[in-house]
DNA sequence: AGTTTACGATACTGAACGGTTTCGTATCGA
DNA sequence: TCGATACGAAACCGTTCAGTATCGTAAACT
């Protein structure tokens, strides 16, 4: 047992190598299936099959049910690209009206739940929970500390806030009411919030 | 089986009745379990241990764990009054600002992200959830509609829209990221917001 | 008193599942 | 060729748990 989880494809020099690509097949199939059925729903055996690997391929690279999952979670971060255009207006365009937004991804819509509602209970979770937010925050974060730099808002702005502000309408529908989440509410919400912004705190121009 | 779940207290006119008292202290116990661990983790003879009863009681009563489960969210509703001063500012700030107002409940603040999880993957879940929803929104939905026929807001506002502009900022830091919900964040989004409302469709006064 | 139903407690059953082991086979270095 | 390790498949083990049944008791009706 406990095997180095998080980086199962390392040991073994002499006899058959690791297959490099079950490790992949195995992440996927546990995602696939957590948003199919859940955590509770997910069996190793059914990770097994749809994987199209045995059992004990799976034992050989995590240590457990729970190893696993947290694994497979960290790897859906993948950072999106911060854009850099000069202007908040357009920055925040660009990260959310990206077709391959997070937002548009099916499957996270239906994995991220999960995660929620496990982090809400298991302390382990709790903390993989909060480094996945950290990483997706992190762009917005960046964006509109470079709007603060430029003075296109005020130097006391709570990031956090207008953070929250510009993600949560679109994370609400996404996540809680399963909403209808498209270029034209994307820019309505964005349009009011930073009206609103300048409007409580207007630029020095 | 079959029991006509949803009103446990029914049945019997003769021979010993009921214990009124012990459909609530299920549901109170099956919602306080759910909080602490999940509905993976919760098991029906920790219920009949919390509340007090036998698994038989429990069982007279629902058919299933997932009828328990179902009528225990549904008593989470209990919809708060809807305010109505005359102004859509003081009554956004009665409805938020309430010192019983849902996002204090500690115990539905790790009791919904459940419920949504498993709205996610459960059909008959999915039902009950949007009707929980849909009784949680309304307060705020008249609201903005009185509001709109007092000119206070433009003739053509997208009401849910608005009330996902509103509630989404609190409900995403109450549920997603675990941040503070006090009075003055609530303030601020409620500022925000509002004043891009009327930045972006100037009040006809 | 006698009947009927509910009660808490406890034992039981049957299935699901996490995790391990075994087996025959495949693929590497030496 | 040989030892070491990996592979998929499948059997296996031990536990957990939903749901049922039983028991002795309590509270209603007639």
């Amino acid at each position: 047992m406990t095997l180095p989880a998080g980086s199962p494809d390392m040991p073994a020099r002499r006899g058959r190598p690791r297959n490099q690509s079950s490790s992949a097949a195995i992440l996927t199939a546990t995602l696939d299936l957590v948003a199919e059925v859940g955590i509770a729903g997910l069996t190793m055996d059914s990770v097994a099959v749809r994987a199209g690997v045995g059992k004990a391929t799976i034992y050989r690279r995590w240590s457990s049910k729970e190893a696993l999952l947290l694994d497979a979670w960290m790897s859906c971060v993948n950072a999106s690209p911060t854009p850099d255009t000069g202007s908040l207006r357009s920055d925040v365009n660009q990260m959310f009206l990206r077709d391959d937004h997070p937002l548009s991804d099916s499957a996270l819509q239906r994995v991220f739940p999960q995660m929620v509602a496990a982090a809400k209970v298991n302390p382990d979770v709790t903390q993989a929970y909060h480094a996945f937010l950290a990483e997706r925050r992190h762009p917005i974060r960046t964006v509109l500390t470079r709007a603060i730099a430029r003075g296109e808002l005020d130097r006391d702005t709570d990031v956090e806030l207008v953070a929250d502000l510009l993600i949560a309408p679109l994370m609400y529908r996404w996540l809680v009411t399963d909403g209808v989440v498209d270029h034209q509410i994307i820019s309505r919400v964005i349009d009011t919030v930073l009206a609103g912004l300048h409007a409580t705190a207007p630029v020095p121009h």
